[in-house]
DNA sequence: TATGCCGGGTC
DNA sequence: GACCCGGCATA
């Protein structure tokens, strides 16, 4: 029963030392629009927005230069030699027809063990599926998968564009107005004082909007 | 799920 | 045409 550990242990037990990194490369964002780097915390995954259009060699290094000051800048309380760190990578293919929304930096670089949305991976991990992780980010819906498949420390993103509204499949067929038709109004048990139209169940002549 | 009605059928 | 109905979109 335990020769194979679950996805969710297989993601927990390296996250505690290695970051994920996440690029998302935008074919055809505007191009003054840049591109948002992902630089994960363990599980919670957070943004660093504002990297310059950026290949991912280049993004890598400013991840890598992101995880180096924060190496300086914390480990100052730590035993110092167990620090060492891996970056991953996985690219994401997004299509963008607006700006991206200016993600909060408040999931940015902190440690896996202090971020709340790891955390609520953990608690909600306990099941054997490694299902997708829902981000919270203004209206864009980010979603983060780990496939068991794959490797361990790969986390999938998938970002899609919000649908803001809906646009009628058929442009010729009427939308229905809000007028109450005879079918409504005398209802199927008076059915013989329908209009005709009605009756056919044609558009109403009696009610028209 | 109920309503409105388009498209297409039969007579 | 008149009449009916399947099926779809939408509230
Ligand atoms: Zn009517």
């Amino acid at each position: 029963m335990q020769e194979s550990e679950t996805a969710a242990e297989a993601v927990r037990r390296p996250l505690r030392r290695c970051r994920v990194l996440v690029c998302l490369r935008l074919p055809r964002i505007d191009p003054g629009a840049t591109q948002l780097g992902l630089y994960s915390s363990a599980l919670g995954l957070a943004v660093t927005s504002g990297l310059q259009p950026a290949t991912p060699s280049r993004l890598m290094s400013e991840i890598l230069t992101l995880g180096k000051r924060r190496n300086e800048g914390e480990d100052e309380g730590m035993a110092g030699d167990d620090h060492e760190e891996e970056f991953y990578y996985t690219e994401v293919e997004i299509g963008l027809t607006s700006p991206l929304p200016t993600l909060s930096h408040r999931d940015m670089a902190r440690p896996a063990h202090e971020d709340p949305e790891y955390q609520k991976a953990l608690s909600m991990g306990s099941g054997n599926t490694a299902g997708p992780i829902s981000i919270p980010s203004n209206s864009w819906p980010v979603s983060a998968a780990i496939s068991p498949s794959c490797s361990q420390k790969q986390i999938k993103l998938s970002v899609s564009a919000p649908s803001s509204g809906r646009v009628p499949s058929s442009p010729s067929r009427r939308l229905r107005g809000d007028t109450k038709k005879c079918r409504k109004v005398y209802g199927m048990e008076h059915r013989d004082l329908w209009c005709t139209q009605c009756k056919w169940k044609k558009a109403c002549t009696r009610f028209g909007d």
